[in-house]
RNA sequence: GCACCCGUAGCUCAGCUGGAUAGAGCGCUGCCCUCCGAAGGCAGAGGCCAGAGGUUCGAAUCCUCUCGGGUGCGCCA
């Protein structure tokens, strides 16, 4: 149940009769008329737009259409009043039933409260994390693999079929750098000394990769030719790499459906039928691109390349497919590959890119254009960087040195719920800061900790008025006089559990779940608030002593906060806390 | 040089497909606090929403330009 989209339908309803009985012309479009909480909640429960929005299309005053709306409305049981005011504002006050009701619909519908059939079972593919098969999972990977997981779970609660994707880049040069390194590591397993050359992967997580190596060939590709060991080699750590990063996403929680690789297009067609698709389309051509604009690079010198074109979709140049010797460009089974998610039927891509991809999109989303003839849009989410700080100081990281931090190393000092809600406290695009010990901190300014205390709490008072003799099952309170709760704070508390679903569908539309997380952190301090009321006002205490009915409708409306909390913490991957120790 | 992202309180940041008097936490000021079981609670001050134009009944939000910060810009992925 979403109370915001009924009371529109009882707006447009209202509406549509007034057109009928010759108050509006008919024909009028409604789409832009929106039912929401008003900023100042002293306007009402809700307010509406419609007057203002069909004041031009009707060519009547916004004023005098809200009056002949506020008549109507009015005459409906669960409005108590509707006044116009401002420029044609319909303020709207509900029945104190309305809100008791959305504390009723909750509880009955537990986790699944808010959850939407907006998306109306459209086919939504999330591509997210895409680390190069080289080594473990950094920092950087972890809050785009908890932004895509949380994304994609808030679209599946918004009625949406969610496909979680990773693409492995297994085809380019760097997994040979990883092979060369892999071998060092081999022969360093057979006694000898590895030399990690400038630009091998100096890692110490290959050491164990050189041991399997070893286990698997003994000696016998030592000092060989590197045509005989590097394709092997390639495949053997590759998929030690991919193993250890199907770890770390355990570790986080983050479940893929599909492992696409890179690798497995070439030699099957599918890059060259893409390229010809273009072609078809007029979008492929040979050709030789500008040097770059500003700072010429020394080295460079003009050469004929195989471009597509996509200038021809807002990009500020073509851009190559071929590399000079003939190769592909990582772009080429780039192509290849979303023309892949196309034919599997996706209605909408999402991929999630680091910000140093941006770049990147424009020429993404002229392929998928081009390729699906404009029927699929793609969301490129770019992941601002994460610093690390350690109590105020920032942590200094050397990839070279190996000192970089993993995901692993995260997730093992701050805990996966503490790192995924943390990680989900910003908008994708604006950078982040993680701090060791603030994330850990017990106090209100960490949004973490808050939250989670307000699940513990919602979990304490219920076992508190169990003690006390009433029954706290989610029907048993659904069935409770709900007629009791009446005071206006508790109204208020009431209201915020009735926005969830609002909520989800706006954060869904976006495909921004951080909102997710700011919505989590204001209800719950709308709980902690309504609790400390209790200590000054004895009557709003949630556990009235030897007034089980009273406690009864209460404990309800602190149980459906608390199904909010769980349900939201849920799309966040977040496990909610049932006790703070 | 060009493209994309960002610019909101002293600091870190929210701000709904454009809505009414722009919000939160920290910090600051004042008051309260041994409290149903909780590491605090309540209130207050603090803003030219970077700047200038434009669209609109209405702009932090959309468009253009300027300034400032970040990222990227053929044969890396």
């Amino acid at each position: 149940m979403n109370l915001f989209s009924d009371i529109r339908a009882l707006v447009t309803d209202a509406l549509a009769q007034m057109e009928q009985a010759g108050e509006l012309p008919a024909g009028l479009d409604t789409a832009n008329v929106t039912v929401e909480p008003p900023r100042d909640p002293a306007h009402g429960d809700m307010a509406t737009n419609a007057a203002m929005v069909l004041a031009k299309p009707a060519g009547r005053k916004p004023r005098e259409i809200a009056e002949t709306l506020a008549a109507r409305l009015a005459a409906d049981p669960r409005i108590t009043a509707a006044e116009v005011a401002g420029p044609g504002f319909l303020n709207l006050r509900l029945a104190p039933a309305e809100w008791q009701g959305v504390i009723r619909a909750a509880l009955l519908a537990g986790a699944d409260y808010g959850r939407s059939t907006m998306g109306n079972g459209t086919k939504i593919n999330v591509e997210f994390v895409s680390a190069n098969p080289t080594g473990p999972m950094h920092v950087g990977h972890t809050r785009g693999a908890v932004f895509g997981d949380a994304l994609a779970a808030l679209l599946d609660f918004a009625g949406h079929e969610v496909t979680r994707e990773y693409y492995i880049n297994d085809g380019g040069a760097q997994v040979d750098v990883l092979a060369r390194s892999a071998y060092e590591r081999y022969r360093e397993a057979n006694g000898l000394e590895p030399q990690i050359a400038e630009g091998l992967y100096p890692g110490d997580y290959l050491i164990p990769v050189g041991q399997a190596l070893k286990e698997k060939y003994g000696d016998s590709l030592i000092d060989r030719p590197e045509e005989e060991w590097l394709a092997e080699i390639r495949v053997f750590a590759t998929d030690a790499m991919m193993a250890m990063i199907r770890d770390d996403l355990a570790l986080l929680g983050v479940r893929m459906d599909v492992f696409s690789s890179e690798k497995a297009l070439y030699g099957t067609g599918r890059i060259e039928a893409a390229i010809e698709r273009l072609r078809a389309a007029g979008l492929i051509y040979r050709g030789t691109l500008e040097p770059p604009k500003g700072k010429l690079p020394e080295d460079w010198e003009a050469r004929e390349q195989l471009l597509f074109k996509s200038t021809a979709f807002g990009d500020d140049q073509d851009r190559p497919i071929q590399k000079s010797d003939g190769s592909w460009t990582y772009f080429a089974p780039d192509i290849a590959y979303h023309w892949d998610k196309i034919e599997r039927g996706f209605d909408q891509l999402i991929d999630v890119l680091g910000a140093d991809h941006g770049g990147y999109v424009k020429r993404l989303q002229a392929v998928v254009k081009a390729l699906s003839n404009g029927r699929v849009p793609l969301d490129a989410k770019l992941i601002q960087l994460v610093r690390l700080f350690r109590n105020g100081e920032p942590f200094k990281m050397s990839k070279r040195a190996g000192t970089f931090v993993t995901l692993r190393d995260v997730v093992e000092q701050a805990g996966a719920d503490v790192t995924r809600f943390h990680m989900l406290t910003r908008k994708n695009d604006a950078a982040l800061d993680f701090d060791f010990a603030r994330v850990l901190e017990q106090s209100k300014d960490n949004p973490v900790w808050y939250v989670q205390y307000a699940s513990a709490r919602v979990n304490s008072v219920l076992g508190k008025a169990a003690g006390q003799g009433v029954e706290t099952s989610d029907a048993a309170l659904a069935a409770a006089d709900l007629a009791r709760l009446d005071h206006p704070a508790e109204l208020d508390l009431a209201r915020k559990v009735a926005e969830w679903p609002r909520i989800v569908e706006i954060s869904a539309r976006a495909h921004e779940p951080h909102r997710i997380a700011f919505f989590l952190y204001d209800i719950a301090s709308d709980l902690h608030s309504l609790w400390n009321r209790g200590n000054d006002e004895p009557a709003l205490r949630f556990v009235q002593e030897g007034e089980a009915a009273t406690t009864a409708a209460k404990i309800a409306l602190v149980r459906a906060v608390g199904v909010v909390i769980s349900a939201g913490l849920g799309i966040l991957g977040v496990t909610p806390a049932r006790e703070m120790r």
